[in-house]
DNA sequence: GGCTAGGGATGACAAAAGTCACCTGCAACG
DNA sequence: CGTTGCAGGTGACTTTTGTCATCCCTAGCC
């Protein structure tokens, strides 16, 4: 028998996972969390065979989960289901040391596959992003991701200086250098192309 | 027996839903879709008693589809399920003739109940949703809504204007304008109210 | 020490966005 | 017919962005 946990924000559909999971006589849900801190403690009292995550979760992000499981050097491996095919987040979570990766969009048939096939050791990388992976490298640095995340909710150069405590002309240059680096024409550009691939 | 078509675009979000709804025992999904067209075609060839949809799909939106099927008169009921609580969207739903709407955050257990008790001919609006539903009114005309749909991408004045046929300025006009009604600083600010309220 | 490379920061200038007063044309109404 | 009101549209002016050359400081090297 497979022991899971399952972590997903969205009651719903988590509720809706663990239904399905839950079908397959050879697996067990064990423990469900809706935000990464509760899914955190659930696999440090349970030890589950399997954590089965979502990434974007309040608190503690699925990724952070599996750095965080991997730092303590805990047995249970994790399978991330996402919707998001963005390189940067396969990127770090295979860094993270993830043993699967899956979209969403993928048949649901799939999930229990990946499940099986990681409790048996292997891994289970949704092929279509697999190859992408190593493609597009972050090319921004600390101040240049900084600038964007705050440009994002419209603040101005001004203000964005404020807050950092820069001159605006200083914050002009940094939006103006990861423009050109992601090949937008402005920063509301970069800021969609930079999230379109997980570097914010 | 109450039959049912679901559609969602996630296809593994759709495969656990219909999990969840064939645990049910009075509960039959006689069709899955994981687009707007689809689903169309599959509610005119089955005649379910219910459609059970997401809203943002390809294709047409569950939104959309609402609005198609009371124009059809069909006798079929529509449930949406989705993730997004802006208040823009119940109230399109409501208008278009919904009978329940619920957010993927609330309990699973919800979503077998919501379809008995439309199925019984009564509503199910999720309560947080359905006070805030007419506090809100849309100010955007259809002009200033297309401008900030097309400064969404980062598109300049410049741009927009030689797409819609007008003159730079009259462009910045009307951004200038949604930006005031929405209390948005620029247009970039003026495009995330926008969107969090389901007026895009 | 002197030289150099590179990240962090600045200011000057051109282009684009934000702001406002005003000009249509057309439909409603007396 | 006025004329009133109002959505659609324009141009002039100010502020903010985009672009680029340059400076400063620190670290590393001869």
């Amino acid at each position: 028998m497979i022991r899971l946990v399952v972590a997903e924000d969205q009651t719903m559909v988590l509720g809706a996972l663990v239904a399905l999971l839950d079908l397959e006589e050879d697996i067990e849900v064990v423990g469900r969390a809706t935000n990464g801190d509760a899914a955190l403690a659930l696999v440090r009292a349970l030890d589950p065979d399997l954590l089965v995550t979502d990434i974007e979760m309040p608190g503690r992000s699925g990724l952070d989960l599996a750095q965080l499981l991997k730092e303590e050097g805990r047995r249970t491996r994790v399978l991330i289901v996402t919707t998001f095919g963005r390189p940067g987040y396969l990127r770090r979570a295979l860094e993270a040391g993830v043993r699967g990766y899956l979209l969403k969009d993928a048949p649901s048939e799939q999930l229990a596959d990946a499940v099986r096939r990681i409790a048996a050791g292997q891994r289970a990388i949704d092929p279509a992003l697999a190859d992408s992976a190593w493609d597009y490298e972050d090319p921004l640095n600390d101040r240049e991701r900084e600038v964007l995340r705050l440009s994002e909710h419209g603040n101005s150069s001004k203000q964005i200086a404020a807050i950092l405590g820069l001159s605006p002309g200083t914050v002009r240059n940094y939006l103006h250098e990861a423009a050109q680096k992601l090949g937008a024409g402005n920063r509301i550009d970069a800021v969609r192309v930079a999230r379109q691939n997980g570097w914010l």
